[in-house]
DNA sequence: TAACCAGTGGGACAAATGTCCTTTTTAAAA
DNA sequence: TTTTAAAAAGGACATTTGTCCCACTGGTTA
């Protein structure tokens, strides 16, 4: 009833066979690094590159014409994107940038198919991997319509305390959908009332 | 830009595709019908069969403890559900019911994996239908975090007029996510504003 | 016909959230 | 240390949305 709300996601499977195939010496696949807050893919560009993290945070968020931000994912170890372009070949509907530094994999797009194609159990962790996003935020969106913000919060802390530490206010906040403003409102009544 | 809002979700390959591998005789396939508001498939319950729909509309959603529901799709033509739970051997996350009678290839998980495994291009449009749930999830939830509720419904009717024919009022409101008594105060609003 | 029910539409008020702007705090740079 | 910029916190007010009702309609059933 609330592992979906586990803010940051994994796929340790995932990140384990990838750097197994990667020390076989496979030579689809690649290594690479970015600083903080790098801008690794932008909304509506064309890119040929899946990217799979072995270090670090990074948020996928779309921005609307107002330059408005909302987070659909924040990435961590053996969480992979811009692999759904490899599929429909269309424009990235997501921004991603890192949080942390990040160390990632990344696997050009023919490389991609080929381990699909001749890898069953890749092919199986992508599914898997897949299938485990559209999970997750189903309930999510969900969850956010029904409760007010406060609920949110008290969820998030419960599972992730260091939440504050890691990640900015206003990603927390562009991350339940809501301004900062009513964050913050939201984070004084909490401890007003865990206070009296 | 617009795309994605389109309402009613299909997919005209992969419902041809299983058709022909029915026609040609694969026994993993099956046929079955339901009529109009049949719960197929309830939250938190374990199934053992991909469905696929040939003909008719469904919602799938879930609800929360009050009851509430919030819609995560309209599925049409060529639309999957209970393939999330093929790779993760979880309980359903959603509801699925139909809206009006429904025709349906169905598929044991053990065919599914099979079908998988032996068929190349049934693989590939599954990886396909599912990088797709993906990239239409994400654009939805932001936008109409970002936007009133007017601008959802205006964007709504222009591309399916014939919304309100089709589909009750309250599926409506719970799919934008809000209540039928907001979106009744914006659909009045709208007239008043077009009437003037 | 009468009774009933689900779907629809809307009034009045309460609650939640956003907007705008200012102040405080923190952390980095000079 | 001082200076500066960015992040965080919050006051005051406007707007949006929700809640709780009640009224109206059409179709079904006793």
């Amino acid at each position: 009833m609330s592992h979906w709300l586990k803010m940051i996601r994994t796929n340790p499977e995932l990140v384990a066979y990838t750097e197994k195939l990667f020390q076989q010496g496979s030579h689809n696949i690649h290594e690479e690094a970015f600083g903080a807050k790098h801008k690794i893919m932008e909304q509506d560009h064309r890119y040929r590159k899946v990217y799979l993290i072995r270090e670090g945070i990074a948020k996928c968020y779309i921005s609307d014409e107002n330059g408005k931000e909302f987070i659909q994912e924040f990435l961590g170890e053996g969480m992979e994107f811009g692999e759904l372009e490899v599929f429909s070949n269309k424009l990235t509907i997501c921004s991603v940038e890192s949080i942390t530094p990040l160390k990632v994999f990344s696997v050009s797009h023919d490389g991609f198919h080929q381990l699909l194609k001749t890898d069953p159990h890749f092919n199986m962790l992508i599914l898997k991997a897949l299938a485990d996003k559209i999970r997750y935020k189903a309930p999510r969106h969900s969850y956010q319509h029904a409760y007010p913000i406060e609920d949110n919060i008290l969820r998030l802390k419960k599972l992730f305390p260091e939440l504050t530490e890691v990640i900015p206010k206003k990603d927390i906040a562009n991350y339940i959908g809501v301004t900062t403003r009513s964050l913050n409102r939201a984070l004084k009544e909490l401890k007003e009332k865990s206070g009296a």
